[in-house]
DNA sequence: CTGAAACGATAACATTTGTTAAGAAATCAC
DNA sequence: GTGATTTCTTAACAAATGTTATCGTTTCAG
């Protein structure tokens, strides 16, 4: 269905732009009006929660990223998605979209099932905070995604987590030492 | 957009059964096909993490209850859903709710925005286990669902919050002690 | 009604995490 | 290149939670 999706985004118009580090593609508060596709480097969704900076996911490359719920709402984002590396992306923009659906209206239910994976999606970072300790998710980090954890700076990795920087770094002497 | 689907529900043919505390509606493993309105009680959704059992919805008198992913993408359930008092419910079976969408197909973006809200909805579980301590969690419990705490034993209430009855028996004196 | 099970509070101790601070190393901006 | 910033580690102490166990009390099934 992710290939679906890009199937469709390549019959879409969008114009490919290569970001800085720390880029923001959209401030929490803004309402969405783009979808992103990345082509190279690397992208975090984050929360601002009083003053601290919690990110809530990383966005590698093959994956689309936008505050789909502000995207399809059109409510302001209660998130901002920022580049962490140097990245490349794919923006496309919401009227491009709508035209596309418009035109291709048999096409809603891929809408639907878009919605349904990204709840599918919050389900499982949900279970992963309540059913793991932070020890045990930042192995399955390690094993799923070992390239987030080579080339991204500790403290956003803590943050998503839920712990702070120095407990993520004693964590890490922990299971260096077995 | 919660009574539209209530409106649309009013159409679907039902059955209302009254079940007692403990009922499981649907068991972790087996695909969904019915959907449930509680008129009267409370019932939960939980998922099994190596036998211990947390907690992750409560649903009250006025709310619609079903493994929706499971019911909408056709797999085995994730979570088990069952009653925690007695409770009042109207069941709807799938059959029949796909009939109605089939005679109404301009209102498949009902569907679409359901399945929106229930992302919205994961959105913000995983967020408050990501912004407050479960100290925090359990006043705001109190303050936005006091007939929860009232009505259901704690340890369904600590694993929600995702601490152990003997914790949130703690966090219960602390604040009484104010 | 009665024995068994479930429930809730509490205690004691271990473990983990948070907080604050200091210092070394790597990276960035100019 | 150089000074400033960021990043990461480590230490010390405080605070919160987990674990295990005990002990009343309540609830439930028969």
């Amino acid at each position: 269905m992710k290939s679906d999706l890009r199937q469709i985004l390549s019959l879409i118009p969008s114009e490919t732009f290569c970001l800085a580090a720390k880029t923001t593609l959209l401030s929490a508060g803004e309402t969405a009006t783009k979808v992103y596709f990345i082509k190279e480097g690397c992208v975090r969704l984050w929360y601002n929660n009083d003053g601290k900076d919690i990110t809530c996911q990383f966005f590698m490359p093959g994956s689309m990223v936008a505050s789909f719920e502000s995207f399809s709402k059109e409510n302001p984002s209660e998130f901002t998605i920022e580049t962490i590396l140097p990245t490349t992306v794919e923006v496309y923009d919401k009227k491009d979209i709508e035209e596309y659906r418009l035109s291709h209206p048999e096409q809603l239910d891929i809408a639907l099932n878009f919605a349904l994976d990204r709840a599918n999606n919050y389900i499982h970072l949900f279970l992963s905070r309540i059913k793991d300790t932070p020890q045990q998710r930042y192995k399955d980090l390690l094993e799923q995604a070992p390239e987030i954890v080579a080339s991204i700076p500790q403290h956003y990795i803590a943050s998503y987590l839920g712990i702070t920087p120095v407990s993520l770094s004693r964590i890490r002497k922990r299971i260096s030492q077995k």
